[in-house]
DNA sequence: AAAAAGATCAACCGCTACTTT
DNA sequence: GAAAGTAGCGGTTGATCTTTT
């Protein structure tokens, strides 16, 4: 599928923001709201792209944004749902309010990987760095649901002491083919077309504890994740 | 004081998911 | 159902700042 550029490239500004623009995105935004981003640059008279507006809106010009340093209960949150859903900035950003994604990411890479690193931790699989002990598939996939089990209940024993507007809950279920897979002429085996999927719901912390969205479930993987919240 | 090395972080790029036509 | 358009996400880059030699 073809994709038209985000911007005309020869007529937009790169780089770094000058404060007049910064002005410009942010009277723009307190008199219309955010929205239509492709549409608000040349709205608001500014020569970027809407993505880089809106980057620049939601990383550093939004009032609700705390800036500083981290917390040592911010770092325990943030290691603790990275253990459980790994590089979603996004929803790790979600449940640290006032911190955004692109921030968490760079702490993540310039400071809590060397902290989990000096405690002997993999920051990847926050397992103890030289294990050595080499597992099978099977072994693999149980310990992995074991970590996760832990990871959960860490996270959410941490969540529940030092966060006050939810619980952390995950389900995680696993939902194998129920029909066998298709031998084609030619010897290939397809999997069943009525996705069979492996399904991960991770509820953070979310009031309504609302079920994940299986529903929505991929068309093309066979094997699918799923984090679905409400407020 | 100057240069080199390392650390930090703002911004960009490419991709995917979702929505609309 | 397919194609096109848009928003958002995560990985990466590169400029700038800080520390070390």
């Amino acid at each position: 599928m073809g994709r038209s550029p985000c911007c005309e490239q020869a007529h937009t500004n790169r780089g770094a923001w000058t404060k007049e623009e910064d002005e410009r995105l942010i009277a723009y935004i307190n008199a219309h709201g955010e929205g239509c981003w492709r549409s608000l640059p040349k709205a608001a008279g500014l020569l970027r792209c809407g993505k880089s507006c809106r980057l620049r809106w939601m990383n550093y010009l939004r009032p609700d944004l705390k800036r500083g340093n981290f917390t040592e209960e911010e770092d325990e949150i943030i290691i603790n749902l990275h253990a459980l859903i790994g590089n979603k900035w996004s929803v790790i950003a979600g449940r640290l309010p006032g911190r955004t994604d692109n921030e968490i990411k760079n702490y993540w890479n310039t400071h809590i990987k060397r902290k989990l690193n000096a405690r002997g931790i993999d920051p990847q699989t926050h397992r103890p760095i030289a294990g050595g002990c080499v597992r099978t598939a099977e072994e693999e996939a149980v310990a992995s649901s074991n970590d996760i089990d832990a990871a959960a209940a860490a996270a959410e024993e941490e969540h529940s002491s030092s966060v006050d507007d939810g619980d952390l809950d995950l389900t995680i279920s696993l939902r194998l083919p129920s029909r066998p897979f298709k031998t084609s002429p030619d010897g290939a085996a397809t999997p069943p077309t009525a996705s069979p999927t492996i399904c991960f719901c991770y509820h953070l912390g979310f009031r309504g504890g609302e079920a994940c969205s299986c529903h929505r479930a991929s068309s093309s993987g066979y094997v699918s994740g799923y984090y679905g919240f409400t407020r």
